[in-house]
RNA sequence: GGGCGCGUAGCUCAGCGGGAGAGCACUACGUUGACAUCGUAGGGGUCGCUGGUUCGAUCCCAGCCGCGCCCA
């Protein structure tokens, strides 16, 4: 039965999919033939999420590794997994609540929410993974984690207790990067800075107990009547004075004033020196707040003068910190202001109406309310507009405040020390090498990290709190109790604390507790350190740093040496559009690589992607790439085709190393070079150069060349030219078939199947070793000049406008007997892939006969009266200039002493044979060109 | 402001010290029994600019111009 002229992916595919999970192709281990193991886990993708083009590339490429590495007999671990995604699984629910009219989750409470949300995970759970199917990936199914799993969970507990007993965990009444929105605190890397134009307002804070002092002013402007304004140390000599009774303070946010507790100035600075020490007092709140000496206040900036708001402001905080100023927060949770009953706030405060009013109004309102007041109470000295960065929160998009309260921290600056020096001395690598700066600037300035989250949907902290409030840090309620009753000399009633965990605290344990950390689990033991992670840039930080740090601290060899999570990184790239922006639902570029499957296959859209996927740059990924991918493997499929119609079956006893012919000789040699190749690209984590380098053997070598040199022998007489050919074309094909496996698994595993029946499917046939006994020179060189031939009149062909349908004769006008034989042997291919009809030897070129060099020989065909004698006259002198040109750069190149004497001899020695050769060339192509002249 | 990276054919990209490459697009021709998701031939590039190092620079170094990204 003859073969299909396309592949027809889309109903192949799940089939054979399915086929590799019935045959558990993708456990741990199958097909091992040799010790050494290769462990990958996989970066776990959102739970609820769908795959998008960053998670194609990124399984694609560890897919790759996995396969290659399993046929070649390794005992492979690719560890599947999803994550809860904390506050983005907790938004998509709440939202979907809200859409379908049900009880906020505020209404329904912690316990029905998490429900709601445990429901969703069933629904859309496994969406993720069947899309990975389809992708091809071969992950180890059978072992899928989930980082809210039973096991997986107790291992988060774990590492929180055990960090917190090491003393790596406090908790702290802090600063946090506070998220309005979903009213939970985040960490410093899920904060953007977003350029916003805003304003700088100034405003008066009045001097206490009627105190003024005498302000520098200059002219603006030239004259005695210019108007006056603010002296500023850029100024030099003040031009006037000015008696005032108030400071003014610049700030971007005045909604944040009710919170001041100082204002700071230089203590150095000409315009304040004199008032240090002095109080003022706050509008509305009508608090005395001392004016105090500080180096954050920075004389060039704004009026010199600045407002301290340490519950508001990070710098301030610091501030606050250094003179023991009280911390005033003036805002809740969802921040609006919050005045009313606020303790602080009302200590030693006489707020107006006015300002006991703004209870309850969010920060904007409160702030534009806050404006209008000044302005009308007089004390608004001015605004300038200024564009400044202000941080957004990266889930909710608004902007974050920075909040008072009290969290769980993580001491990342004594965890990093191990990380920093595993990559320093190399027992972790990046790929590119690259990375590894951005790795340790992170590491080396790294702030202690906010681990608690006021959400529901993740690990709850396992703390509970005894009726004082001593805390009980255990894995269980029952490890709790029992300590809570050791300490207090009786049971007590506990309570837990509310919060859960950063969701990259629990990835950031994945590798080890995918493999059943805390157990000691034989998967432990086996594939910890894994070989490689594979994943991108952007997470470096959230993910790579923070697996280095906890896999260092918990994982030890058997001395008790801290062991890496994994021996390589391989960083890549963001895949963009083509026009190299990011691709976001909002500017609508997004490409969907399910589209893609569908319209082109999974072997198309992961062999573009593998192409594209050069170390250390983004990916543009322009949709004409895929289809042309797609085509390649059609045209792989009809050379399988061909062969299969040909009566090529693969045969056991076919040895390429002791084939006959030089035909294949020479692929059996091309094949090992692709061997090596490939096998050396893929070490090396170059992706796109083992695609370059499959794509172009395939198509290049095998099917333009190979497949058509050997047709007139399997369609010419039967006997051992024949049958070795058929034996060969197999193998060749088989070959092709093994080594694109990886990239491109379900075409090849098609026609694995098709082209004979086989004792294992192709995800488990043995990754070839083929090396230096495959290759003949001799074959080598004699292909490769009957390829030059059969360019060389084709070319000439197309040139003089013989009509394809022609066949002309070919004269061997000089080269000897060797180029004679040559052109003998290979007469009926040559005759076939040139359109020859006859061949003969002459001592000279008859006369009307186009001429063509070659290696050591020339050719002419005898076109007289076919052919245009001025046209064939300007092709040869179109030759022979180049020609002449690049011996003209050759030879200035050989007498140029420096370069003999400085140049490596090897170098030398090819430059010489160069010009020797385009010499013998030339000398041909002016004959040629000399008797062209005769017949114009 | 600090750091990283990128400017090579019309487009998307490789190459990164000794002969400018691929795919797509383009032009011409083609039903040679695997494939029109194809074949054959061809056009197209002062390798961003300016200096420097070198016998030799698209490749190394410096500066500049343009474009990204990360951190403050």
């Amino acid at each position: 039965m003859t073969m299909d002229k396309t592949f027809d992916a889309k109903t192949a595919e799940p089939e054979i999919y399915a086929r590799w999970e019935e045959a558990g192709a993708f456990r741990a281990g199958a097909n091992a033939s040799r010790p050494e193991t290769f462990s990958i886990v996989i970066p776990p993708p959102n739970v609820t999420g769908s795959l998008h083009m960053g998670h194609a590339l990124n399984n694609t490429l560890q897919d790759i590794l996995a396969r290659w590495k399993r046929m070649q007999g390794f005992d492979v671990l690719w560890q599947p997994g999803q994550d809860h995604a904390g506050i983005a699984t907790q938004m998509v629910v709440e939202r979907k609540l809200a859409a379908e009219g049900q009880p906020s989750r505020r209404e329904l409470g912690r316990e029905k929410f998490l429900e709601k949300v445990w429901e969703w995970k069933r629904e859309s759970g496994d969406t993720i993974i069947r899309q990975l199917k389809r992708l091809g990936a071969s992950c180890d199914w059978s072992r899928n984690r989930f980082t809210m799993d039973e096991g997986f969970h107790d291992a988060v507990l774990r590492v929180f207790v055990g960090l917190y007993k090491a003393g790596l965990i406090y908790r702290d009444k802090r600063l946090v990067n506070w998220d309005p929105h979903f009213e939970t605190a985040i960490s410093d890397l899920e904060v953007e800075q977003v350029e916003t134009r805003g304003a700088l307002w100034r405003l008066r804070y009045k001097l206490a107990d009627g105190l003024t002092y005498r302000h520098p002013m200059v002219r603006e402007g030239e004259g005695p009547d210019a108007p006056l304004r603010g002296w500023t140390p850029a100024d030099g000599a003040p031009d006037a004075w000015e008696e005032r009774d108030y400071v003014v303070v610049a700030t971007t946010r005045p909604e944040t004033m009710l919170g001041d507790v100082a204002v700071a100035v230089s203590a150095d600075d000409p315009r304040y020196r004199d008032l240090i020490g002095k109080e003022l007092v706050l509008p509305l709140a009508n608090r005395r707040i001392p004016i105090l000496a500080d180096q954050h206040a920075d004389p060039t900036k704004g009026t010199g003068a600045v407002k301290i708001t340490p519950a508001h402001d990070f710098n301030d905080f610091e501030v606050g910190r250094r003179h023991g100023l009280p911390m005033i927060n003036v805002m809740d949770t969802r921040a609006r202001l919050a005045l009313e009953g606020n303790e602080d706030f009302l200590r030693a405060a006489a707020p107006t109406p006015e300002a006991m009013a703004l209870h309850g109004l969010d920060r904007y309102e409160a702030r534009k309310r806050i404006l209008e007041l000044a302005e009308a109470q007089g004390w608004l000295d001015g605004r300038d507009e200024e564009v400044h960065v202000v941080p957004h929160g990266d889930r909710s998009k608004v902007a974050v405040e920075p909040f008072l309260t009290d969290q769980w921290f993580v001491d990342a600056k004594a965890l990093a020390a191990e990380a920093l020096a595993a990559v320093r001395d190399g027992r972790t690598v990046f790929h590119p090498r690259s990375w590894e700066k951005t790795y340790f600037q992170w590491l080396e300035n790294i702030e202690p990290w906010c681990v608690s989250r006021q959400l529901w949907w993740g690990h709850r902290i396992p703390v509970w709190y005894g009726p004082d409030g001593t805390p009980f840090c255990e894995a269980s309620e029952d490890e709790a109790r029992a300590a809570a009753e050791a300490h207090y000399g009786r049971p007590v009633a506990l309570e837990r604390d509310p919060d859960v965990l950063d969701t990259w605290f629990s990835s950031g344990l994945w590798p080890m507790g995918t493999l059943g950390w805390p157990e000691d689990t034989p998967e432990l033991r086996r594939y910890y350190p894994t070989s490689v992670l594979v994943t991108g840039f952007d997470i470096i930080f959230f993910w790579v740093a923070r697996m280095m740090m906890m896999g260092l601290h918990f994982m030890k060899d058997a001395q008790g040496r801290p062991q890496v999570p994994f021996r390589d990184v391989y960083v890549h790239a963001l895949v963009r559009d083509e026009k190299g922006k990011k691709m976001s639902k909002s500017v609508g570029n997004v490409i969907d690589p399910l589209d893609l499957i569908d319209e082109y296959g999974a072997d198309a859209v992961r062999f573009t992607l593998a192409s594209m996927a050069a170390m250390g740059r983004d990916i543009k990924l322009a949709v004409g790439r895929v289809a042309g991918y797609r085509n390649f493997a059609t045209k792989l499929w009809n050379a399988a085709r061909f062969a299969q119609m040909h009566g090529c079956k693969p045969d056991p006893a076919f040895d390429p190393a002791a084939a006959r012919l030089p035909l294949n000789r020479w692929i059996a040699g091309e094949t090992a070079r692709l061997r090596r190749d490939v096998d050396a690209a893929l070490s090396d984590y170059r992706f796109n150069d083992a695609a370059g380098a499959l794509y172009a053997h395939v198509w290049g070598v095998v099917c333009d060349w190979y497949v058509e040199m050997a047709k007139p022998i399997l369609t010419g007489p039967d006997g051992a030219d024949k049958d070795e050919t058929r034996a060969a074309m197999a193998w060749a094909i088989d070959q092709c078939l093994i080594m694109l496996h990886p990239f491109m698994p379900f075409v090849t595993e098609a026609l694995w199947g098709q082209i004979a029946p086989r004792d294992k499917m192709l995800i488990h046939a043995d990754w070839p070793a083929w090396g230096a006994e495959l290759e003949d020179p001799a074959a080598d060189a004699e292909i490769g000049w009957i390829i030059a031939l059969i360019e060389g009149v084709r070319s000439v062909r197309a040139e003089m406008n013989v009509p394809p349908s022609a066949k002309i004769p070919l004269t061997l006008v000089s080269g000897g007997p060797e180029a004679e034989a040559r052109i003998r042997k290979s007469l009926p291919l040559i005759s076939r892939l040139a359109r020859i009809e006859t061949f003969s030897v002459a001592d000279a070129a008859p006369r009307g006969a186009v001429t063509l060099t070659l290696e050591g020989a020339e050719v002419c065909l005898p076109l007289a009266g076919v052919i245009d004698a001025g046209k064939e006259k300007a092709r040869l002198e179109k030759a022979l200039d180049k020609l002449r040109k690049e011996i003209a750069g050759l030879e200035k190149k050989l007498s140029n002493q420096s370069f003999l004497a400085k140049a490596p001899e090897e170098v030398v020695a090819e430059q010489r044979e160069r010009l020797e050769a385009a010499r013998d060339e030339a000398a041909r192509l002016e004959g040629a060109v000399a008797r062209a002249a005769q017949m114009v």
